[in-house]
DNA sequence: TAAAAAATCGTTTTT
DNA sequence: CGATTTTTTA
């Protein structure tokens, strides 16, 4: 065991590398407090990662093995931009061998590595929130419980919110109190049930079954204590109780934990991340350093007064002082706007008035609450031709034909995956109608075998037509033969051919329509997509492509460096950083939601989301609400955000009405009656403003 | 069985 | 409003 005290500490100023010298003096401590325990409070854009990376290539330069190291990151692009930052600083060959990823992609490859311990096999298949929801929904209907009652969703969100907080059905059950609950006990336990028959695991698994194993195995425990004897993480604030438990387990030896993160950014606690997991740190770990990270390289003053204003209305945080030696830099603009399609205007004629000043659209960055306001400010952007790419939304792994797709995919490598069976057994049609697959079903249920067993076997279930039994056949027939050289065949080739052989292309092909050309071309992504890995991993099988892209997300190929505005949602911005960030919608009901208004906790974590976006933003942060919006496809009159009148006004620079004398009045409730249309016209129509340039502009009546 | 028509829903945020 | 699910019809 080794000490603090044995430690080379170089004092204040005699820099022991080169490397240290790069960094300002928390920032240095981060890197070189090495040994036990040591909590990093990282304010936005306070050289975080920098900090995480230099000290990482710290340790490998003081003779650590690079593979002793385990950082763990919330998205796979934070931990691929880490180890290439690592390998600027230190060299490829010795970063590629630190352990890099997120806590789902690590787990996953430890779990794929020791599947037998547990009862499953190396090939299990994952389980996204879609497969998860249609599981669930299956068992309802299999134990009779009414989806009017219960929604299918409300009953998964219970049984993955008991995962994160590492509760499994034994103790559920025993706690459940309201008929809900006790539902969701039942459900909860035939779930299990059903992915275990599956061997297929759900994200919240991915985490619970390293836990599961290290508690069974105390030797391969013992084997993942040796092997990581330095554990970093980062944003630490988002972590939940199962992470903890596993890191806390997997650190219990070597006591080297390192973790990173900002209390006041902590904004997934709907997904079970628990805040005190980051405010307890210090009674977990009494012996604990804890550094802090205050100075802000990245925003102006006034920015980050704006930030320090809001998130000042949180009780519950860490105490820090976040500053900045930047310049005050301009007001933040607070523009009211006469309905959503007003404020996508708004936001054009921001985009083009910076780009004509010099920027390029990268530079830009719409941030918004809801995916669903996207829309409005794409239509006004491929109006005006400016460039911009949306992250997130209707993800592409999320499509239909994708995942079709992938499931063909994961049945042939994991036979018993169900789930991607029911699938795609019909997807081109085979003539396997609700019917004849509900009978197959029965039969597998009553005779306790796989479903893709009864496939096989589909001459002799009874009742059975005879074309659906030669259909089901040939389907099974079709797999086998493809899974029986899943080995042997490049991934690629192995892709192609059994795409090819199921019809699925040409099915798309002969519809001939758009949207079924899209499909297909959609598809094609996907199979040059696994080229591209084949390409980049020459030994990998199909078995570890479909496994790894089920934890990929859209944010994870978001090129920043390119050539458009960037438009996402706020929890998607985590991270990243913009000259310029404009952020919509800022209005009573959508942010805040409706939802988190009443409750303290939620209103939190809101308001830490609003923080979030506007430290986003380097140099300009402006900021737009509607006093009309078409929500739900109906019109609402909403009120201005609370949040805006928590910002300083002095910091800010009102555009569109008379907004400093009413901001207060309207957040404070004093909003008068939604009124008529015809009333907002009269007030406003003609009235002109002058924008930052000094050119006149029009506001309302202005009708592209 | 499959395609077309009608009804029903629902909205945070995502690894 | 738009996507998804259920019902009707060929």
């Amino acid at each position: 065991m080794k000490s603090l005290s044995l430690q080379k500490l170089p004092r204040q100023g005699e820099a022991s590398s080169f490397l240290l010298e790069q960094l300002n003096e928390p920032q240095r401590k981060a890197a070189e407090t090495l040994e036990g325990p040591v909590l990093i409070l990282a304010g936005a854009g306070s050289g975080k990662t920098r900090a995480l990376t230099y000290r990482i290539a710290y340790m490998i330069e003081q003779g650590i093995r690079p593979q002793d190291i385990l950082a763990l990151t919330f998205t796979n692009k934070a931990a691929g931009e880490m180890k290439e930052r690592i390998a600027k600083l230190v060299g490829e060959s010795k970063a590629s061998g630190v352990w890099a990823g997120t806590f789902h992609a690590i787990f996953a490859r430890i779990l794929r590595m020791e599947a037998e311990a547990i009862g499953y096999t190396s090939s299990y298949s994952v389980y996204d929130a879609d497969d998860s929801l249609s599981v669930v929904k299956a068992v309802m209907n299999s134990l009779g419980i009414s989806q009017q009652q219960y929604t299918p969703n409300a009953m998964r969100n219970a049984i993955s919110g008991a995962k994160n907080k590492h509760i499994g059905v034994q103790e559920y059950q025993r706690e459940a109190g309201s008929i809900f609950e006790k539902q969701a006990g039942l459900i909860y336990q035939e779930y299990e049930k059903r992915l275990r028959a599956n061997n297929a695991m759900d994200f919240d698994d991915l985490l619970l079954n390293v836990i599961r194993l290290f508690e069974m195995r105390p030797d391969i425990l013992q084997r993942y204590q040796e092997r990581f004897r330095y554990v970093l993480i980062d944003e630490y604030q988002d972590t939940n109780k199962a992470q903890y438990t596993a890191v806390a387990m997997l650190t219990r030896v070597h006591n080297n934990i390192c973790v990173v993160g900002d209390d006041a950014q902590s904004i997934y606690r709907w997904r079970g991340a628990d805040i005190r997991n980051i405010l307890d740190f210090e009674r977990d770990y009494p012996q604990a350093v804890v550094l802090r990270l205050e100075q802000n390289y990245r925003s102006t003053k006034t920015i980050l007064s704006a930030a320090n204003a809001v998130i000042s209305n949180n009780a519950d945080q860490l105490k820090k002082e976040l500053w900045t030696a930047n310049d005050d830099g301009e007001l933040i603009d607070v523009v009211r706007c006469r309905d959503d399609r007003e404020e996508a205007e708004q936001i054009v004629k921001y985009i083009r008035q910076e780009v004509r000043s010099g920027k390029e659209y990268r530079d830009i960055a719409v941030l918004y609450r809801t995916n669903a306001q996207s829309q409005a400010i794409e239509d006004a952007l491929r109006r005006e031709n400016i460039p911009y790419t949306i992250v997130g939304g209707v993800s592409f792994y999320k499509r239909k034909e994708v995942k079709d797709t992938l499931a063909y995919l994961k049945l042939i490598v994991n036979e018993r995956d169900s789930e991607s069976l029911q699938r795609i057994v019909n997807e081109p049609p085979r003539g396997l109608g609700k019917t004849s697959l509900q009978l197959i079903a029965d039969y597998a249920e009553r005779e306790g075998i796989s479903l893709f067993d009864a496939y096989c076997i589909a001459e002799s279930i009874p009742g059975l037509q005879k074309r659906a039994q030669t259909a089901a056949l040939d389907f099974s027939a079709m797999i086998r033969r493809f899974s029986g050289v899943r080995n042997q065949l490049r991934p690629d080739e192995l892709a192609r051919t059994l795409i090819d052989a199921t019809g699925l292309l040409r099915m798309y092909e002969e519809d001939g329509s758009d949207e079924a050309l899209d499909r297909w071309n959609n598809i094609q992504r996907v199979l040059s997509h696994i080229a591209e890995y084949h390409d980049k991993n020459p030994d990998a099988t199909l078995e570890q492509y479909v496994q790894e892209i089920a934890l990929l997300s859209d944010m994870d190929n978001v090129d920043t460096h390119g050539k458009a505005v960037l438009m996402m949602t706020l929890h998607s911005a985590k991270g990243l950083e913009f000259p310029m960030v404009i952020l919509p919608g800022l209005e009573r009901g959508l942010y805040p939601l409706s939802k988190a208004e009443q409750n303290k906790d939620e209103l939190e974590e809101e308001r830490r989301l609003f923080y979030v976006g506007i430290t986003r933003a380097e140099k300009k942060l402006v900021l737009l609400h509607a006093e009309k919006r078409y929500r739900f496809g109906e019109i609402s009159y909403p009120m201005p955000s609370g949040f805006l009148s928590e910002i300083t006004p002095e910091l800010l620079r009102p555009i569109g009405g008379k907004a400093i004398p009413e901001l207060s009045a309207w957040s404070s409730g004093g909003f008068r009656k939604p009124r008529h249309e015809h009333d907002f016209i009269d007030e406003y129509s003609g009235q002109k403003m002058t924008d930052s340039s000094g050119e006149k502009v029009r506001f309302i009546d202005e009708d592209v």
